[in-house]
DNA sequence: TCCATATTTAACCATATGGTTAAATATGGA
DNA sequence: TCCATATTTAACCATATGGTTAAATATGGA
């Protein structure tokens, strides 16, 4: 049940899996309207769902004949502590803050 | 030259790769010193530093024989940048500084 | 000059990863 | 009951990954 830095940052070293994460953002979603933008089968998606529930990224709910996708608020915590702990950026300057507002800018734009 | 997200994940998704970063933190390193404590070939180690010099991680400069390896103090900041940027955790609450703190005398302790 | 030291390169290997298609499974609804 | 919809499972495949050992390379120093 415990998941490892190893399995976490794993997870989050594709793309895709990176892009799900945004959308489920915004909402939770079934699978197939994940599935929807991406030019790529069904079950591949399947999988990087797998692995981002066994990252403990997103928890995922049966109901009907649907499997609803929705983020887990705290799966990124242990990544993010381990940087933090790892302390060779200044967290609150300027230039950090800037790249950020632009990667929500992006985000919140396009996928 | 450009690195991207998924290099740089990918190079932090590895326990030896993680373990030489917070040896490096303590100071630059030739590579036979990074590989000592490590139960591992040389040519292991070798491979593990190009990853990290390639995810913009590390930078290795060659003096006569020896290869110093210094962390690059920047390398880490697009991912938190994206991580900040999915803004699912509240960076600056008291879980996640108590866990920091713990963190970080885990590290100056042992490995 | 010649050996020791530091490191990389080459060739190899087992397993993991990210994709595919076809088939199976389960639920919803007419 | 029977078809459609939603999703997973199985079998497969090519390439990537993380390790090995042996050999090559380059520099330092007696």
């Amino acid at each position: 049940m415990h998941v490892t830095l190893d399995e976490l940052f794993s997870a989050l070293s594709d793309t895709t899996r990176r892009k799900i994460l945004m959308m489920l953002l915004e909402d939770d979603m079934a699978v197939t309207d994940v599935a929807d933008p991406f030019d790529m089968s069904l079950p591949a998606i399947s999988k990087h769902l797998n692995i981002l529930s066994n990252a403990g990224l997103i928890t995922q709910e049966k109901r009907g004949r649907v499997n609803w996708c929705k983020l887990e608020p705290d799966g990124l915590r242990d990544a993010s502590v381990w940087m933090l702990g790892f302390g060779q950026f200044d967290i609150l300057d300027i230039e950090s803050l800037e790249k950020l507002i632009e990667t929500h800018i992006d985000l919140t734009q396009a996928n």
